[in-house]
RNA sequence: GCCGCCGUAGCUCAGUGGUAGAGCACCCGGCUGUUAACCGGGCGGUCGUCGGUUCGAUCCCGACCAGCGGCGCCA
């Protein structure tokens, strides 16, 4: 048995083989059949004749519908006749299912799709994607393990929010609230006390009413935090990073990229270091390109989308004025109406994927800052004991894996970038 | 939370104030090189739900349900 993705690599002309996959298209002309068959590796046709093989076999092959599941044994001929130029002639097979009418054809809405994602998941092109998402996934922990950091996990149920706003998921939990968290970043914290550089990658829950192609209520964030670094080493670990990540999909993934018909000429530009820009400057920029934004305002879809066409790569916006951001982000001792934070933003539109900076490490200017913001310190505590024994400046970042695929594949939705998407309005499949 | 849009066959869509049609899928038949094959035939619908107007509503009006897009918020 072996994959249709080897006999595509060449080799195997004129030996016979035995595939196992399922219909991915299917033709008749009377005496002659061509089944397409699909594995995870790729698609063949493959030619059944009458009176070649047995009655009942071609019989079966056939009548064969779209997505039926098979076994075929024949021999490999190199044709450029064969959708992929290759071909199998059939020899031999089994069916395991004949299955009903597959309810996918070629015209298909947004909406029906969503629907039968389940059944969606086998088209050519979202395999492609789960396959860089895979890569993606696994280059992330790598650059990180290399790099020396402890994959750690923090809880998914917790007491209190990281960000403001009231965006939680609650959850019973026996005789108290709990709620499904919304980053492990606080978590992380505590853990750099024994470990120093840690990563998670976990599911983090917003209950956004968001309604745009770029949010999930469900998300898989990558964080990381690390003892005594700041703002600056913290980015400097992330575009590298994010280089990594882009490099190996683009050595990984170079025919599910061309597949899904992505333009790579851009991901091959994405190369450390980044541009960096601050808050300030960028406001400056922004009106000078012609766009209506004053200090004070937050960087709003439409904005992040006019500032990445002006850059080639992934640009970094550090120093926002702390009133934008939330109340852990340390201020710049030279400038304390600014934050050591980062955002990074993808290029072509994306906007923004990574959030990060320096924390506040020591404890009475985080309890200032707290009061200023209305917070209640008491829901904080154990977070506040972080910074009574032994503090250390610190810094950290959540990457939305999600959409850096979105961005990586250029997707239209993120919800094509994981395979069961939690929004606003879907729980199912 | 605010704004906009959609709902007719399994799917994609036409259509009309007098209870509906095409293409694809599926089924049957034909065809020994097809490429989303082709040709002939067939199956297939409470026109999202409820209410109103009307002699009569899939069509007009209202509410509801479901979904999609944009903003804000974020990753």
């Amino acid at each position: 048995m072996i994959k249709i993705g080897d006999i595509l690599r060449g080799g195997y002309e004129g030996k016979e083989v035995s595939i196992r996959g399922w219909v991915y298209r299917c033709r008749s002309s009377g005496k002659i059949t061509f089944t397409v068959v699909r594995d995870s590796s790729g698609i063949i046709q493959c030619i059944s004749k009458e009176g070649e093989i047995p009655d009942d076999l071609y019989e079966q092959i056939k009548g064969l519908t779209i997505e039926s599941s098979l076994e075929l044994t024949g021999t490999v001929s190199k044709d450029t006749r064969g959708v992929t130029g290759y071909e199998i002639k059939v020899k031999g097979g089994k069916i395991y299912q004949r299955n009903e009418s597959f309810p996918i054809s070629r015209d298909k809405s947004e909406e029906f799709l969503l629907d039968i994602r389940h059944l969606w998941l086998r088209s050519r092109e979202f395999t492609a994607v789960l396959k860089i998402r895979a890569t993606a996934f696994n280059a992330f922990s790598e650059f990180f393990n290399r790099e020396g950091f402890y994959n750690v996990q923090g809880p998914m149920m917790v007491s209190a929010q990281t960000e403001g706003g009231s965006t939680l998921f609650e959850v019973p939990f026996f005789d108290q609230k709990a709620y499904l968290t919304q980053s492990s970043q606080f978590y992380l914290e505590a853990l750099i006390f024994s470990l120093e550089k840690v990563y998670t990658i976990a599911p983090s829950f917003r209950a956004e009413k968001s309604r745009t192609r770029r949010h999930l209520t469900e998300y898989w964030h990558a964080e990381g935090e690390v003892a005594w670094i700041g703002n600056e080493e913290m980015m400097q670990i992330e575009e590298r990073m994010i280089e990594y990540i882009v490099s190996a999909v683009l050595r990984d993934n170079a025919e599910d990229l061309a597949l899904i018909g992505r333009n790579v000429e851009p991901l091959k530009k994405v190369k450390a270091p980044f541009p960096r820009m601050k808050y300030r400057e960028l406001i400056e920029k922004a009106q000078s390109w012609g766009l209506n934004m004053k200090y004070m305002d937050d960087l709003g879809a439409d904005e992040e989308r006019a500032i990445t066409v002006h850059f080639d790569k992934p640009v970094f916006v550090t120093h926002y004025p702390q009133e934008l951001k939330a109340f852990y982000h340390r201020p710049d001792p030279e400038s304390p109406d600014e934050i050591l934070c980062h955002d990074l933003l993808a290029p072509e539109g994306c906007g923004e994927i990574i959030g990060g900076g320096e924390r506040i490490w020591e404890l009475e200017i985080l309890e200032e800052r707290m009061r200023s913001m209305n917070i209640d310190p008491k829901a904080y505590s154990w977070y506040l004991d972080l910074r009574r024994y032994g503090s250390v400046p610190h810094s950290g970042f959540g990457l939305g894996l999600d959409r850096l695929i979105w961005w990586v594949c250029g997707l239209d939705s993120i919800r094509d970038a994981i395979p069961f998407p939690r929004t606003i309005r879907r729980i199912t499949p």
